[in-house]
RNA sequence: GCGGGUAUAGCUCAGUUGGCAGAGCAUCAGCCUUCCAAGCUGAGGGUCGCGGGUUCGAAUCCCGUUGCCCGCUCCA
């Protein structure tokens, strides 16, 4: 157990670049807001973690199949998805209790209205009054002195083109001196316009836009899914917690195309999937729960939806989101594509006329996930300290990521006892029997080993393979568990054997 | 973006009133070592986040800026 509690991620962040997981980005020149850069550790454990989700979502299953779709998509996607709209909500800060808030949700008031509110938001605040001149207040402290409303434009703009866009604005300013404020900014955002596009904000648009394609070239019956993984780019108003929340993110994100009518019963389905699959992973599963989301709180184009959340140092927050999106985002790219989107089954009745063949819109069940936050769930999960004795019998700590053995970035690392007798020449052979099975391992033969066993506890290493005196005579290695710390003879030869079956059976 | 905190070696941190930039761990070399951060000897590593200013002199005081942490908002 990690005590005090607050020290948690302070402890994971400086355990995560000393062991070469994560990294600030561009460090040396100062660092780039929350961008961060996953080191030869870090690759690992998230290549990992993504490929297990990608072997239970696509490879384990027949019903779903797999995309990887272009980053950067017809501008048109993020009109018919809203993200365009949607995305650019104007936001407000009071000057007097410092809130930042969603002009749209403030509460009403009329303008002109006498408002009385107490200084800086406190109940020992001085009275203050004033009147409302904007149609809402801050929902903080109910104070009408606000800031001018911002636009927040959610996702990354950018042009396609070899032609500067600025060149292009130039001239339409030159053209258009004659307007002024509003009316020459309309201007100029038609000149963007014509060349931008945009850094998608969620992998799942690809999945719609090419949702016939993938049904029909593989022949998919529905109910059916595709699922991708990758990049996707928001400008977050707030980052934090670490790699927790950062414009450029990684998701796993699938959608999984049913029967209208039926996207109850699978949106169950997929939740208590997905519940097991991060559970699956974690040395405490108490800490994920799903958590319904109240009618107030659903997105305008879901029915019913579930975060699965975890309960983070700082609190439950959200890891994945399992979503009923009804038919929503199909029908929108139907409209405005102009491409009908819509699924002919021949052997259904069709229930509004009672004649055989149906054609209809399926509803989608989205779950997805941060595979980035899984990450940090898992390193947070994994982090422990323990207390030992060390070698003079002295309480020492021992700090361990007791990662999953399949995320675990270095299966199994291969350790002469010491650095002669010809054991260095024994335990490399060892190792290059790991590399040539396609395991993940490391040969390390600095410092002692007790060293070299805490270096790969803090790793998360599961496995140790020790080559000593005995392994010259009799061609045995020790196998130390990261975990328990027991140690138990096997054959040198069996060496992969053994750790791929553990491996497998873990 | 706003408010608060913060930045010294790879990591954790000390650095007094403004007066030669330090420790532990880590790293490297050598010796020694047969199982849990062992020992000995030696070495390297810093424009004190960055840019200005005040001063004879700034890690230290002032201004600006960037990153990180905590709140507000958002949401994978």
């Amino acid at each position: 157990m990690v005590n005090p509690e607050s020290d948690v991620m302070q402890k994971i962040v400086s355990l995560a670049k000393r062991r070469g997981f994560v990294f600030q980005s561009s460090e040396i020149y100062g660092g780039l807001k929350s961008a961060y850069d996953y080191g030869p550790l870090g690759v690992e454990l998230k290549r990992n973690l993504m490929s297990e989700w990608w072997r239970a979502m696509v490879h384990e299953r027949e019903d779903v199949v797999g995309l990887d779709a272009s980053i950067i998509m017809h501008p048109k996607v993020w009109e018919a998805s809203g993200h365009l709209a949607g995305f650019s909500d104007p936001l407000v800060d009071c000057r007097n209790c410092k809130e930042r808030f969603r002009a749209d949700k403030a509460p009403k008031v009329e303008i002109g209205t006498e408002i009385t509110y107490l200084e800086g938001g406190k109940k020992s605040g001085k009275k203050l009054s004033a009147k409302a001149e904007r149609a809402y207040v801050c929902p903080q402290c109910g104070g009408p002195d606000l800031s001018a409303e911002r636009q927040f434009n959610l996702m990354f703009r950018s042009n396609i083109g070899p032609v500067d866009v600025l060149g292009s604005i130039t001239e339409a300013v030159e053209k258009e001196r004659h307007l002024s404020g509003p009316a020459l900014r309309t201007k100029i955002e038609e000149v963007v316009r014509e060349s931008a596009v945009y850094l998608r904000p969620e992998t799942a648009q690809a999945m719609f836009v090419q949702f016939l394609n993938v049904q029909q070239t593989m022949s998919m019956k529905i109910p059916f899914g595709i699922a991708q993984m990758g990049k996707s780019f928001r400008n977050e108003v707030t980052v934090e917690h670490f790699i927790f929340r950062s414009c450029e993110f990684e998701q796993m994100e699938m959608e999984y195309f049913v029967e209208p009518g039926t996207q109850g019963k699978w949106l169950d389905y997929w939740l208590e999937q997905r519940m097991a699959w991060w559970r699956r992973y974690a040395n405490d599963p108490s800490k994920f729960r799903s958590r319904a989301h109240e009618k107030s709180e659903l997105a305008h184009y879901a029915d019913r939806c579930y975060d699965i959340e975890y309960d983070y140092p700082w609190g439950w927050g959200e890891l994945e989101g399992v979503a009923s999106r009804t038919d929503y985002d199909l029908k929108k790219h139907q409209e405005h594509s102009g491409t009908k989107l819509s699924y002919f089954d021949q052997q259904k009745v069709d229930p509004a006329t009672g004649k055989p063949g149906w054609r209809f819109m399926p509803y989608v069940i989205e779950p997805a996930a941060g595979a980035t936050r899984g990450l940090l769930v898992y390193l947070i999960d994994a982090y422990s300290e323990e207390k030992v004795a060390d070698a003079k019998g002295e309480d020492a700590t021992r700090v361990v990521l007791r990662l999953h053995p399949r995320l675990a970035p270095i299966k199994a690392a291969v350790l002469p006892l010491v650095k002669k007798d010809g054991m260095p020449e024994a335990a490399r052979d060892v190792v290059a029997k790991f590399f040539q099975a396609g395991l993940n391992a490391s040969y390390d033969e600095q410092h002692a080993i007790g060293k070299r066993y805490r270096r790969h506890d803090e790793a998360g290493t599961p496995y140790c393979l020790t080559i000593d005196g005995d392994t010259l005579k009799d061609g045995t290695v020790t196998i130390r568990d990261r975990d328990t710390m027991k140690q138990e003879r096997i054959p040198a030869a069996r060496a992969v054997e053994v750790v791929s079956t553990r491996l497998k059976q873990s």
